[in-house]
DNA sequence: ATAAGTAAGTGCGGTGAACTAACTAATGTG
DNA sequence: CACATTAGTTAGTTCACCGCACTTACTTAT
């Protein structure tokens, strides 16, 4: 995906001057605007230094000069540069749904500007991947700025030369779909599994701090993507978050996967619905108790990582009350306050974008540094 | 703890040479002695600058020149340098039991070449970072050799600048023991918390693979410590790996922390061995539920970090067996085979000394880059 | 109105660490 | 014995950053 990789670990001068690139775009993108002054010193560069990167990404576009600031202190004032937003875009997919394959195209602020999808009608393996090329020609289409890259949150497990091995819904088994992509659109192409690309959009876009991030997505299935130390963990064989197939309950129901109990066959979207809705159900009471069979699973890892947040996302009717809650105390209940004392538990708030946002932040953490 | 931190994220020339020089000691350390041309092309870098580096740390003593290896191939034989284990000892220690502080003068391979414990008596407080400081200064005059500095592996909740938060059985909260240590002796100073530094010396001395690895420390308490992607997981607030107060049992015993059920209240070291030496008890029984009780909590983890090894250490009686067994067949009765797959699940062969040659991986790692 | 002070941004020469090119040295092969 | 092959060195180049000194453009004090 994106660049050859340079060979080792080799450290060259130009591998120095892109990372302060990336330094002074990292915090054009988090605080705003700022004169060349003000990258120096937050940068620990030289103004000499700054002004030479900033007259680079001036030229490429990548940054704009946004004149003086309305109020004014001694001294010669500062001319302020910002993040030219719109100066590329990018193309963001997400494949995570079972009906529809959609996809949006986002300016570098994470904006999106316009939406697509088509639908998958039961298209498998190579008649899939000819629909993400369809989805992602008219996406392209949609811009006609230069794009930046293509970003893609894919179901399945995904390694991180963005070949998706094994996708069932898909019927994906290593499928090298960023090539694919690369090679018919001629842009850098970064994939990963839907559920990382949200915890992703959620670490960049939805007001985290700055320790361990965990999102839980529930929709068909249950997966969570984690950011540790600020980035994104990959595990061992590019499976880490597969959490949706953990037993809860040993007795419970039969699942797909052939086990019994599994988390999926309490807490997928489908399933909570049918059971909620049932006719004289108790449907806070169900959501409590499920919220409760999250929590057991959750507890262990809360304080085996020492999180910081924990995000769930899917429909907010079903997560964000009394499940939300009992997960939330659950973990409390079964954690050391050390643990749990610098923990949140919430829902998200950028809904169904978090995949297509974080397939886009793919993008802007790969070519730019900026995450 | 260290060095004094370059503010920001500036990189310098220096740092890359730094890097460089890690690159081709850690080569030397893991693959054993090489020819600078060896060194170049495993590097990347050239022959010239592998030469420079070559020369600047046989200049300071870190690796030696070995001669010509015996077979020999057409063209120049080639002078074989390697590391030089004895040129620094490093000062490492383990305040993890809690009778004694023990430690050891250990040299650049991860050999314990002589041993020093003292009592701890009671000890508390301020009273214990002297009992630190004088087991250090013994150990210090047990070595003639430069000293590349002080490895630390301590209980309790440790930061990043080796300032230990809280460890109830010293009775020591926000003790900045690296700072005192490197005080006195003027040598760069690494504290961490033993699990940490035990899952370190288990990563670079124990055979063990690239994917991520949780050490399980089962002693007075059951502690944990994970690497992933090659570095240590401090967690939010440095308490990453506190596994031990996990409730496994709701309808357990009442524990020390005022829960009930905690994992420390049926794995602990003492309780099991209690338990085991009852009259008229099938030990391998007890021991199995308990290794079953640990799957439960180690499964979610494992699911969500996909990790390729998890390791127990302890006493070997106890934890090898049956509890060993039961564990591993649990973990992955309760996950995938995407998660359970690439996993293996063992004892550590390290013994009694993985926290103490942890604690020297964190001085190899700190000050060479080595690990 | 003029001078002084302050902060922003820019040429210019210097430095360090890597690079390329071209060498010498020491061996095996045809 | 000439010649290819590999190791290691010397000499000179490139690149990115730095420090210093400068200009520019503003506010504040006299």
């Amino acid at each position: 995906m994106g660049r050859p990789l340079r060979p080792q670990g080799k450290l060259l001068q130009e591998d120095a001057r892109r990372h302060h690139r990336s330094l002074l775009l990292q915090q054009l993108f988090r605080e705003g605007p700022a004169s060349r002054a003000d990258l120096a010193r937050a940068s620990g560069l030289t103004r000499v230094t700054v002004s030479d990167l900033v007259g680079e990404m001036l030229s490429e576009g990548f940054v704009s000069e946004l004149g003086a600031p309305a109020e004014s202190r001694v001294g010669k004032p500062p001319t302020l540069v910002g993040l030219a937003a719109d100066s590329h875009h990018i193309i963001a997919l997400d494949l995570s749904e079972t009906d529809r394959m959609s996809g949006a195209v986002v300016n570098l602020a994470g904006t999106v500007l316009s939406r697509h999808e088509v639908h998958v009608d039961g298209a498998e393996g190579e008649q899939a991947v000819e629909l993400v090329q369809q989805l992602a020609a008219e996406l392209m289409d949609m811009t006609e700025r230069p794009v930046l890259g293509m970003g893609v949150g894919s179901p399945g497990v995904v390694d991180t030369a963005g070949t998706v091995i094994d996708a069932p819904n898909l019927a994906w088994t290593d499928t090298p779909l960023a090539a694919r992509l690369a090679e018919v659109f001629d842009v850098p192409v970064f994939v990963a599994n839907d559920a990382n690309t949200a915890v992703l959009g959620e670490h960049t876009f939805g007001e985290s701090g700055d320790g361990g991030l965990m999102v839980i997505r529930v929709g068909t299935g249950v997966g969570a993507g984690l950011v540790l130390g600020g980035s994104l963990l990959h595990g061992h064989l590019g499976a880490s978050g597969e959490i949706g197939h953990v037993v809860v309950d040993p007795d419970g129901e039969r699942c797909a996967c052939s086990r019994t109990g599994c988390l999926e066959t309490v807490l997928s979207a489908p399933r909570l619905r049918r059971r909620t809705a049932e006719p004289g159900v108790d449907a806070p009471a169900v959501l409590t108790e499920v919220g409760t069979q999250l929590g057991e699973v959750l507890a262990p890892i809360v304080a085996a990582l020492n999180l910081h947040e924990i995000v769930l996302s899917g429909p907010a009717e079903l997560l964000g009350g009394p499940l939300l809650d009992a997960a939330d105390r659950t973990i409390r209940e079964r954690t050391m306050p050390v643990s749990s004392a610098g923990l949140t538990v919430r829902t998200s708030k950028l809904g169904d974008d978090v995949v297509v946002v974080g397939a886009a932040v793919l993008v802007l953490a790969g070519e730019l540094g900026v995450s």
